[in-house]
DNA sequence: CATGGGATTGACT
DNA sequence: GTCAATCCCATGC
């Protein structure tokens, strides 16, 4: 499997508003930023109200209805009472679908730019990286196409993960549906959490 | 209304 | 490898 996110702001919005599975494989080389704070994303998983590691299994709850946005918004939970995970919320409203992003390498002040190995800034784990971002409780419902502060953007070309491989596997942390082959990283980048793929 | 289990991580044995 | 920290929310009485 190979690398081949979305270069622009179109292609990003229809790789949001389509199958999950296929978000989550798309966003890895997208960036996510956060005023100074900006990262590549290395490390995604789907998840499908269809399946019942998902927060919007099994009807209509209040959590399930924050995987009901509209694709691109935000949803931003704290996970064992600590960790802020990310979630890009995809899909139609009708349906309860989100990529949690589990791994990243960061930009800016401080890091270099270098999202495939050897890479300073890298950001393995979803708590890892809502820290790294400086996301809270606060960020959660944002439309992150809407050129906000907290916002999702198409690869950079001068990133260079297109064409790089990706690997799928199933996903961490979950004992439901582990059956699903629905994680994805960018092969040998350090921002990928434990255990790599 | 009370209870228990996480889409986790870092410190410690 | 094991465990605690810490809180939202789904589930059950």
């Amino acid at each position: 499997m190979v690398a081949d996110p979305p270069h622009d702001a179109a292609a990003l919005r229809a790789l949001l508003q389509g199958d999950v599975v296929r978000a989550a494989a798309g966003l890895v080389g997208c960036r996510i930023t956060h005023g100074i704070h900006e990262l590549v994303i290395v490390e995604t998983e789907a998840y499908h109200q269809s399946e019942s590691a998902c927060h919007g299994y099994g009807g209509h709850t209040p959590r399930a209805a924050k995987l009901r946005r509209p694709a691109g918004y935000s949803y931003v939970y704290l996970s064992y009472g600590m960790h802020q995970l990310v979630n890009v919320v995809v899909e139609s409203e009708q349906v309860a679908a989100a990529v949690l992003l589990r791994g990243a390498v960061a930009l800016g002040p401080g890091y270099a730019a270098d999202p495939v190995p050897g890479q300073v800034g890298a950001v393995p784990g979803p708590g890892r990286l809502g820290k790294a971002l400086q996301v809270g409780a606060p960020h959660d419902g944002i439309d992150l196409l809407a050129g906000g502060s907290l916002r999702l953007e198409p690869a950079d070309r001068a990133d260079r993960i297109t064409g790089r491989e990706l690997r799928a596997g199933p996903r961490i942390g979950i004992s439901k549906a582990t059956e699903l082959p629905w994680r994805f990283c960018l092969a040998g980048s350090k921002g990928v959490s434990t255990p790599r793929l």
